[in-house]
DNA sequence: TATTAATATGCCATAATTGGAATATATAAT
DNA sequence: ATTATATATTCCAATTATGGCATATTAATA
């Protein structure tokens, strides 16, 4: 059904529609980093962090992997980037 | 501020994460359309339909140009092409 | 001026999202 | 076994989104 695939992405965007998450992928498009990281270099709660990264792997755009106590996030999908840069393009000329 | 660039990206993706707004560029990326030929394609109610071009074009998404009683909507930033495909790819593996 | 057609707006109940605070879980170390 | 550390979960109030229905606006036409 096409109405799916219209859902699928749609969850897609939602998990991307949010300034913190947005904050939490540019931080990643660096190389993997674990919740600790994220949560220093972000300046948020830690429980408001972990929310965010489960949406973003719910959604299917990071993956995860764990080593002892830590967990590490890392982006799934690579296509990101050419996009954010459309849209600085576009940010900018507005 | 970086911050406010983090906003106004997740507004953009915010006016994407919707099943029936997708729909309604999907359909544009065909060209220049009228509100009564989206209407009549995507089979929902008008009011419906107008919010939700209203809300595509508050994100920068589409633009309108009026003529006579009709409205045509258009889309505005070209690099979405991309990125839907790469999109489609990652919903195939899953 | 009255009417019709195309589009936009307002109102509303329901549902979803947000982010904070407290707490739970899991793993490692002592 | 106890403690400490890293991460996840739950609960909650406040805000925001959703989509239907009725109505308003705008422009063309008779």
């Amino acid at each position: 059904m096409k109405s799916n695939l219209y859902k699928k992405k749609a969850q897609i965007f939602k998990a991307l529609s949010n300034p913190v998450r947005l904050e939490i992928i540019d931080f990643l498009a660096d190389g993997e980093k674990c919740v600790c990281e994220i949560v220093e270099k972000l300046n948020y709660e830690q429980p408001h962090i972990s929310k965010s990264l489960i949406k973003l792997k719910e959604a299917g755009l990071i993956k995860d992997r764990k080593e002892g106590l830590n967990v590490y996030y890392s982006l799934k999908i690579c296509c990101m980037g050419e996009f954010f840069n459309c849209l600085n393009k576009v940010l900018e000329i507005d």
